[in-house]
DNA sequence: GCCAATTGCTTGAAGCCTAAAGAAATTGAA
DNA sequence: TTCAATTTCTTTAGGCTTCAAGCAATTGGC
């Protein structure tokens, strides 16, 4: 009989202290870089990420997208996604009609500017990223990569496991 | 006579994808576990993350901190730590008081409502953490702790060569 | 003591974001 | 065919977030 086994059933607190660190330390590294990346396209092309990061996603599909695509990619809330298009759309970067198939439908994509100014907005973008990394050797990148897409499907298991 | 050096000088675009990847990763990871901690503190405590994040840090400082203690604690500007701060006062988790020596200065600290609510939620996050994590082995986190401290201090030195 | 610079916080404008409710179009089963 | 369920998008209310400007208190050089 084993006595470990025994104390699970009655939720003895486990240390789960690693985790939470670890965690914590994603978060930070984002929210860091992030930060760093956000002032850098304020400052360089004053333009929003939210913005930056819709182009890039339009930029890689040529024939459009709808605006639940941008949805789930982006991993935001329609609504969000409606006012996003909306000032692009506003500002001429974003070219937006109603689908002829279906008529609920709205197929977004880059105007020729919006397209241009992007391109423009990611070479640079490429650049800060590289620098951000600079101290990582190709090995560290690699191991990263791969340690973050097991995070990636050990989260989403969690996630579809709750959804039950 | 090395001729990469030359070219370097000339700015031939460099290969950066691999950053750029994995760049996109990091920030693939954090936004799905974000949205799941978010919707399952607001689902079983009403309470939103920025909220839970800031008695977080409250519940580490008995003597209390000042708002821009938090400030730099959690990377957000004043202005929003201010708006966060006068929500969880008039909620009854924080208490905010002038200093005394210095009349600039709010100090603020957990209620002890505040804080016993804070340590019901952190019992339960602890394990939502966990439990997302789940199909790490204890080694996976280790190596992961060390390679983000390695990219949080790349961040950090980029930041700083940027301040310049 | 004086006052310029700094520090700590607040305010205001704009934008981002979510959840929930709702409108319009489509689909599919009876 | 009909109409209930579903899908796509918008709207609304509330909250989060930043940046920039501004106010009040303190500090330090003179």
């Amino acid at each position: 009989m084993n006595l470990d086994s025994e104390t699970k059933a009655v939720e003895l607190p486990e240390d789960h202290g690693d985790e939470l660190r670890l965690w914590l330390r994603l978060l930070t590294c984002t929210t860091l870089i992030e930060g760093a990346v956000r002032s850098r396209l304020r400052e360089r092309f004053d333009v929003t990420l939210p913005r930056f990061d819709l182009m890039a996603q339009l930029d890689r599909a040529p024939e459009g997208m709808t605006l639940s695509d941008v949805s789930k990619r982006m991993m935001v809330s329609n609504g969000n996604v409606t006012g996003l298009v909306e000032r692009l759309v506003e500002s001429g970067h974003l070219d937006r009609r109603t689908s002829v198939s279906d008529r609920r439908v709205q197929v977004i994509r880059l105007t020729k500017v919006g397209r241009a100014e992007f391109r423009r907005m990611a070479a640079e973008h490429e650049t800060w990223i590289a620098d951000i990394f600079s101290d990582l050797t190709p090995k560290d990148v690699r191991e990263l990569m791969r340690l973050l897409a097991k995070a990636k499907g050990s989260a989403q298991k969690a996630a579809s496991r709750r959804a039950l």
